[in-house]
This record gives C-alpha cells, sequence and structure tokens, in this order.
DNA sequence: TATAATTTTTAGGCAAGACTAAAAATATAA
DNA sequence: TTATATTTTTAGTCTTGCCTAAAAATTATA
C-alpha cells in the first residue's frame, strides 16, 4: 500500500513521463507538485527502494510497469470520481479537480469497481481525458484543438487546454460542453477566427477561444 | 482546518460524549482510536489550544460548541456517504463503514450539500442511525431494539447489538438479515420472550435474542 | 488511613515528509 | 577548455502523530 504522499509523486511521474516521453527530471517534479527539489530526491530514492521507479542519480526518474499500474489506477479514480461530481451531482467542470484531488486517494478495489458499474463504465472525463481501465491501459484520444478544424467540418467537444473558471464559464453561457456538436461555418486565416455552428446557434469565436478547445473530429 | 488526526479524534469524543453523558476519560478515547493513552494526552492537549475541546488534567475531556459542530460535521459526512454507497452503489449495509471512515474526511462544503441533496436529504443512515443536520442537530434515532417493539408492531432489522458467531449463525438459520422484516406477533411479558414473523415463518425467539436484535421501526 | 492498583501525564524517541543551506555533479558559455 | 550557471544531492532541522518507559495523580482496598 502506498501513502497519500507517494500516491501524489506517483501521479505526477505518470504525467510528466508522459508529456515529455522520457526521463523525469527532480525539477520537473518539484515544480508540478509545487515542493522543493531536496524533497523530491527523498521521496524517489524511496521510492525506488519500494521498486515502483527506477532511479539514477542526476540522470532522473522513471515508472516501473508495478509503478505505472499504480498511478493509472489512481489516475482512473480521479477521473471517474470527476465524472460523479458532474453527472451525478451537477458541479461545473471547473469545479470538480480539487475534490477528485482528494477522492482519488480512496482506499477500496470494489468501490472503483461499483462506481464505475454506476457512472456508465466513462471512457472520458468531463475535461475530455481518457480514463484508464482498470489495467492502466489508456485510449488514444484523436483529439485536436479546434482551431485545427477547417471550414465545413465538424467535431465533438472533449475538453480544454487552459481550464481557467472565466473560460470554462464563457462555454457554458455559450452552451459549449463535452459531447456538443460543433461545426466551423467559415474560418478567417487572417486572424484565426472562426464562425461555428452549436445546436442551432451560429455565433464567432476568436482564436484565442479556438486554441482552448478541444475537439474529437473524423 | 483539521487535520485527518484531529477530525478522528473529535469523532471519536463525540460519540463518547453522547454514549456516557459525561467527560470522557484518557482511556476511554484510547480504546476507541486503538491508541496508546500517552498519545491521547498529547492529541487532546493540542485540541485544547485549538479551543475544540476543555480539557483538565485528570479529569477529562469534553467538546466545545465549536468541537461539537465539528464533530457532527464528520458524522454527518460519514453517514450521507454511507447512504450514498448502499442507495446508489448497491453496497450491503455492512461493507460500508470501512468506506464511509475515509469518504468522511473528504473537504468540501459544497460537495456536501449537494451529496445531501443528491440523496433526498436522508435523515437516517443504512443503520438506523440519524444523520445531523448542516447545524449539527440530530433527529431521535429510529434504531430500537427489538425487545422494545409491541405486539402487532413491525420493524425493519438494521443491525446487532453484540456479533458473536453463533449470534449471527441462529439469525442466519432463521433467514434474519439486514432489511428483513420483522413483525411481532404475541410477547410474553413474563419472561420478555416473543413470537415473531419473518417472511412467511413464525417462530419464538427468547428475550436474549430480541435484545441483541437492532430493528428499525415507524 | 495507609497501601496497592489503576489511570493519566511527562519525558524522550522514532518515522514520514516537508524544509534550508551547502556541496557536488552536470550543463553552458566565453 | 576553463569558468560560470544550473541542477541535483546531501546534511541537518522541523512538525505531526505516534510510541515506550517512568513518574505522578487518582481511585480502590485492606
Amino acid at each position: 500500500m502506498f501513502t497519500l504522499a507517494e500516491e501524489n509523486y506517483l501521479k505526477a511521474i505518470y504525467h510528466l513521463e508522459f508529456k515529455f516521453q522520457g526521463a523525469v527530471s527532480t525539477n520537473a517534479i518539484a515544480e508540478k507538485l509545487e515542493a522543493k527539489a531536496s524533497s523530491v530526491t527523498d521521496m524517489v530514492q524511496k521510492l525506488a527502494e519500494k521498486r515502483v521507479v527506477s532511479y539514477t542519480k542526476y540522470k532522473g526518474t522513471h515508472l516501473t510497469p508495478e509503478g505505472r499500474k499504480t498511478a493509472a489506477k489512481v489516475v482512473r479514480k480521479h477521473r471517474l470520481w470527476e465524472v460523479f461530481l458532474v453527472d451525478k451531482l451537477d458541479f461545473q467542470w471547473d469545479e470538480v479537480h480539487e475534490i477528485a484531488e482528494q477522492l482519488e486517494h480512496i482506499k477500496s478495489d470494489e468501490l472503483i469497481v461499483r462506481l464505475d458499474k454506476y457512472l456508465g463504465s466513462p471512457e472520458f472525463d468531463p475535461h475530455g481525458d481518457p480514463i484508464p481501465d482498470k489495467h492502466g491501459n489508456i485510449k488514444k484520444t484523436k483529439k485536436r484543438l479546434l482551431a485545427e478544424i477547417e471550414k465545413n467540418q465538424q467535431g465533438i467537444c472533449v475538453g480544454v487546454k487552459e481550464s481557467s473558471a472565466e473560460y470554462l464559464r464563457y462555454l457554458d453561457k455559450k452552451k459549449i460542453g463535452i459531447g456538443s456538436e460543433i461545426t466551423v461555418v467559415s474560418k478567417e486565416y487572417f486572424d484565426g477566427s472562426m464562425i461555428i455552428e452549436v445546436g442551432k446557434d451560429q455565433f464567432y469565436i476568436s482564436k484565442k477561444i479556438a486554441e482552448n478547445l478541444y475537439v474529437q473530429a473524423n
């Protein structure tokens, strides 16, 4: 079993390894967890003793298969709880992260199984990120930025890039949410702005908006 | 804000104060939390500094109004989560305690409000224990001993008092389990024995049996 | 009431997980 | 290639929450 701190380190390394596709530096972990590098060295050495990471001094850290499995499980729990909070308790996208950050550490395998079933075994969380299955495998997202979609093509909204509260509220106001079908009606290459159709409505969006929204296109 | 350990101490003192209606001894807390008395002394002094308990050396501990409010909130969360686990995730009543023990420490006022609403603002948990309202007030418990039920009244089995293996085997043999509807067909005031109906069966039970079974009556 | 038993507190320590400051290794630049 | 800057590690501390062992206070008993 792992402590709360250990789980958070494993999760951070999991995300960083995915993002940079290589050894994870001590400083990168420190920044992600808002901790000092010296604290990270301590913990990483401890995790190496527990065989969940491989660590070479000055060279960085990797998850072992065992560590990856553990990290994926935490991520799975986090994202399942986010679905619960949004789908069942009607939270907004931007309100769930902090709570899920706590719920992800609840220890009970049976609970995950039942929660997953109760939510209809979702494959994506409310931000469009894939939920690892019980073996830690994740579906590859075909998610692209709305800005990359061409005229007359369409995509399903699956998430956001930067999730500031203002931005999420803007999307809400425009009735854009996970699952919304968005069609690019016209595109201005000069400034990257677009006119898009969501449901029955058509409206203008700036480049900045389009570069912050992930859609799944065919 | 309180740490996990602090919340557990406050909850323990809350329950013990309720049970014994007076100052709570150091040893009583130690037993309840499976800790050493010296650890309890440490923590109780710390809680006294935080003004959530009043503590006099060698005389025991009391919750302050502030402490009682905090403790009641933890109990409220615990019992709401138990309802969630049983009503929504189909857990059995006896499987939920450990998980709720973890969930009760999740910090988010908004979460409690929404969870409560989602569950239909229940007043009792699956064991028949009352759920404190948002101000910490509790309804008088619905849970009573079967021995207190009068002739022709009925109740739903919600738990046992002493859970010896023999007793549980006896209940099993008689097909009495959580959720069983029990009707008192007749009652002998001389020795406290009864004839009860469970499902289609009627049979005799002794006073001792009736004093060990909790039912939820209207 | 004096003595024994029990309860509670104090004193000192330990592990986890964070920190600061300084040293060592690595990377960058002149 | 040497000097400088950056990154990482080590060494030593601190707090939390627990422990053991011993001392002190309280309660029970003879």
